[in-house]
DNA sequence: TGTAGTAGACTACGGATGTAATCGTTTCTG
DNA sequence: CAGAAACGATTACATCCGTAGTCTACTACA
């Protein structure tokens, strides 16, 4: 399996419109992107292109247009760079990453409940 | 306050030496990155200079030498960096970084407990 | 006191990134 | 059918980043 493309922080916005649905026109991921990113249509078909290159996203032809698809899963990118941020921020190691997010970003009560729950399923196996 | 500057992945192994331990020579920094990141001396010395440039630094002079100490807070630097990793990635919300933690992450039985009780404490409050 | 080391400052350089503009071709519209 | 609009491909360009090398001044030893 080739290992995920390294995917930069503009590119993930692409990559995350298109993870959502797809196959979409370019013109289509621009207009996916508008009112999020301030971004010209150009440096949206840029960053397309890029990600072909890098293989994260392929296409199919229609006319004269292109139907872009993701060619990397999400679930697989997300675990590259999870890794990489544990990495870079605190030394590979989850646990110190899990009490930082728990202690310093809002909960609903219900998320927490739903995490409780995850735990336990986790402990128990 | 002078928001968080933003530091590059090599940048954030030198700060995270002069976290746990400062001040510290040039030098001094040198030696604890080796084992651990296979760079000149040079290359330490570029990230220490730019660090400084960048304020993540400061430093006080010793003779000839330069005693180097962080000028951020490390939970600073962590919170800003957790919060462009929530953004990049989980378009900014936290709750689903967690899940994708806690079940894909290795953890051990006391770590979880430690969890659990963490939970417990922030839904009581 | 001259000389070799050491320190920090400055310079280097290719690749990635953010953010487009331009070019050549195809298609739609009047 | 001719010009305009749209598409993808190619080019642009400043900045950041990783990874050093060189230059200059001071220091410590011979």
């Amino acid at each position: 399996m080739a290992s995920a493309p390294s995917i930069s922080v503009s590119e993930w916005a692409v990559m995350q419109v298109l993870w959502d649905r797809s196959p979409l026109t370019a013109a289509e991921v621009v207009e996916a992107l508008e009112g999020e990113k301030d971004w010209s249509p150009r440096t949206v078909k840029t960053l397309l292109n890029r990600l072909v290159g890098k293989r994260a996203l392929k296409f199919q032809t229609q006319g004269n247009k292109y139907l872009y698809s993701p060619a990397v899963r999400r679930e697989q990118c997300i675990r590259h760079a999870s890794r990489s941020f544990l990495e870079q921020v605190f030394g590979g190691a989850a646990m110190p990453a899990l009490i930082h997010l728990v202690t310093n970003e809002r909960l609903k009560p219900g998320e927490i409940d739903e995490l409780r729950r995850l735990l336990d399923e986790r402990r128990s196996s």
